[in-house]
RNA sequence: UGGGCUAUCGCCAAGCGGUAAGGCACUGGAUUUUGAUUCCAGCAUUCGCAGGUUCGAAUCCUGCUAGCCCAGCCA
């Protein structure tokens, strides 16, 4: 806890500190608690990462449980998902993987329990009746007909419940609050509800599962859960949840020596220019728009796995946002300086031409090849050193050739010599274009001198691009991308649909890469030098069909004047 | 308009009565075989607003204002 002085501790941590000091709470222990309804995002990664940094910090533990307590909801499908994101973002649960569904037998003596209290009765409401007598959010709400019902009705009738009696809907059981809170959570909430239903788990065993509000601090105090963090639209719940706990949670464990957890909340974590709703999303992939759930244009925890985002780069950002309650939108920037940082010393920086247009050096020899030796990173030597083939023709981004150049374009022109990079100076001599005026080849001569990139006689050029050999150079397929939507120019249409980024995909087909690059596996990823880090695509990328995403562009303050 | 929460630079975010940290973004300028990186410099006399307490307030008090959440047998 040392490492970091300088920066100073989020509200959590100073509340679990203060729980420390104050001798409530002897190790930490956290937890990640996701319906296995869907697939994480963004969002889900910095409660994942706060969770188990909290843990790690405090020298604590961090389980893994699944809150499968809603069988519509929910399929195995997502929880080997959403274990893999886990895992693959390196938060580690070692043995304590769980589920809410393991202790169904012991909520549902938790709730006998409430109700031989006279803390909990049958209901014999239908939905919209108990909508009815819960009040609105002015006016208080009326008691419930069966509220007065005896112990041993209730303990009877709750086990009809359980034992199949009752048609979904008929019955439910509320715990006993105070149906005039200013809080409707406290407005008897209804804690276990019939439903005849296969889970995914437990098959067939129950008819009757327990609600969120019920479940989750008796999951938390079976856990031994000292912290137990959600987000800040669960801030009216914890007078619930604190009174569960009150209520049965000392019964979960009676031994128990930690203090009974504590739920703190915090905002949750959004990003400009994404979309993360589910509805949307579910829609862009019906219609084709994007390829998928792990779509790169996506931020869910796959996408940007594809992406080619690493797990370094997302706890990075996580760290970089903070942690606090104020709803905020981080700007995707972030996120990109965050992947450009971790990449930048790991990653060899290799030569690949996007937009290819031959450069052909006359005074080169026909049918020579040179193999020159190449720094793989020059700011990380560790990272060593290859071989790449220099040919007479040679292949340069058509970005890099200008006819006509504007002030201050220091690439190739006519007559202006610029640096093949670690390769030699060339000089622009003509070119030829096509009958729609399109550059189709350029003539240069090369400097022999120059060789590796430097001239003897202490020659400066303000230029230095880079190319692969035409003869060597492996094609491949390059997707660029933009964010999906543009807040500036507003998320939503009129009609309530996305306002979605022309842009946002961009395919090239006839990218042109150095050799080295052959072979080069699913996520495997590179700096390709002046444009971006890019990263093999893990879902069309084959063998003889290599295919790119770039994860992010590098950063330029060079902008064409626009034409 | 019942309750809960939040408001500090374009975006995040420290600050906890002693006179506005840091990061991203942005703008210079130096170095550079990536118009990248790196480096150096700049970037809130002011903390949603208005009063008050105090020698002293972003921090305390009062009153406003704005935003978010809550009336699932979802989580």
């Amino acid at each position: 806890m040392t490492e970091n002085e300088n920066v100073s501790k989020n509200f959590i941590e100073q509340i679990i500190d203060k729980d420390i000091e104050e001798g409530h709470c002897k190790a930490v222990h956290t937890r990640f608690p996701p319906e296995p309804n869907g697939y994480l995002h963004i969002g889900h990664a910095k409660s994942i990462l706060l969770n188990y940094g909290l843990a790690q910090k405090y020298n604590g533990k961090f389980n893994l449980r699944f809150d499968d307590t809603n069988p519509t909801k929910e399929k195995t499908e997502f929880v080997e998902a959403i274990k893999e994101d886990i895992q693959w973002l390196g938060a580690d649960w070692e043995d304590r993987l769980f589920f809410a569904s393991d202790y169904f037998e012991q909520m549902y003596q938790a709730a006998v329990v409430l109700i031989k209290k006279g803390k909990a009765y049958v209901s014999d409401l239908s939905a919209d009746e108990i909508r009815e007598y819960r009040g609105t959010l002015t006016e208080p709400g009326k008691e419930d007909p069966a509220a007065g019902r005896s112990v041993e009705e209730n303990l009877t009738l709750f086990e009809d419940m359980k034992n199949g009696k009752f048609a979904d809907g008929e019955k439910v059981l509320r715990a006993r609050i105070d149906m005039a809170s200013s809080n409707i959570n406290m407005r008897d909430p209804v804690i276990y509800r019939v439903a005849h239903m296969t889970h995914h788990r437990t098959g067939d065993q129950w008819c009757i599962y327990p609600m969120y509000d019920f479940a989750h601090p008796l999951e938390d105090a079976i856990e031994g859960i000292t912290h137990s963090i959600c987000t800040l639209e669960f801030e009216d719940h914890r007078p619930l949840y604190n009174w569960v706990i009150d209520e049965v949670g000392s019964t979960m464990i009676p031994n128990r020596e930690e203090m009974p957890p504590r739920q703190i909340e915090f905002a949750k974590l959004y990003l400009t220019n994404v979309v993360t709703g589910k509805r949307y999303i579910k829609r862009l992939v019906e219609e084709g728009i994007v390829d998928g759930w792990d779509d790169p244009r996506l931020v869910s925890i796959a996408a940007l796995r594809r992406r080619g985002f690493t797990p370094e780069s997302l706890k990075l950002f996580v760290e970089l946002c903070g942690v606090s309650k104020a709803n905020s939108s981080v700007d995707y920037a972030m996120l990109e300086y965050c992947i450009r940082e971790d990449l930048k010393m790991k990653r060899p920086r290799m030569m690949a031409v996007l937009d290819p247009v031959k450069v052909i050096i006359d005074n080169y020899p026909e049918g020579q090849t040179e193999y020159l030796e190449v720094v793989n990173n020059l700011e990380n030597e560790a990272l060593g050193t290859r071989k790449v083939p220099f040919t007479r023709e040679i292949y340069i981004d058509r970005e890099d050739f200008m006819e006509e150049p504007p002030k201050k374009y220091f690439r190739m022109f006519p007559g202006n010599e610029v640096r093949l990079m670690n390769a030699y100076f060339v000089t622009c001599n003509s070119f030829v274009k096509d009958e729609s005026g399109r550059v189709t080849e350029i003539h240069c001569t090369y400097d022999p001198a120059s060789k590796g990139g430097n001239s003897p006689d202490g020659r400066k050029v303000k230029g230095t691009i880079h190319w692969v050999s035409a003869e060597h150079a492996i094609p491949a397929e390059v997707r660029l991308y933009e964010n999906i939507v543009d807040e500036e120019k507003g998320v939503y249409n009129e009609d309530g649909s996305l306002n979605l980024n022309p842009n946002s995909l961009t395919v090239l087909k006839n990218c042109m890469l150095e050799e080295n690059l052959r072979g080069a596996k699913a996520y495997d990823s590179f700096q390709f030098v002046r444009q971006g880090f890019f990263c093999v695509d893990a879902k069309d990328s084959t063998e003889d069909h290599l295919v790119f995403n770039r994860i992010v562009s590098l950063k330029s303050s060079f902008k064409l004047p626009t034409a």
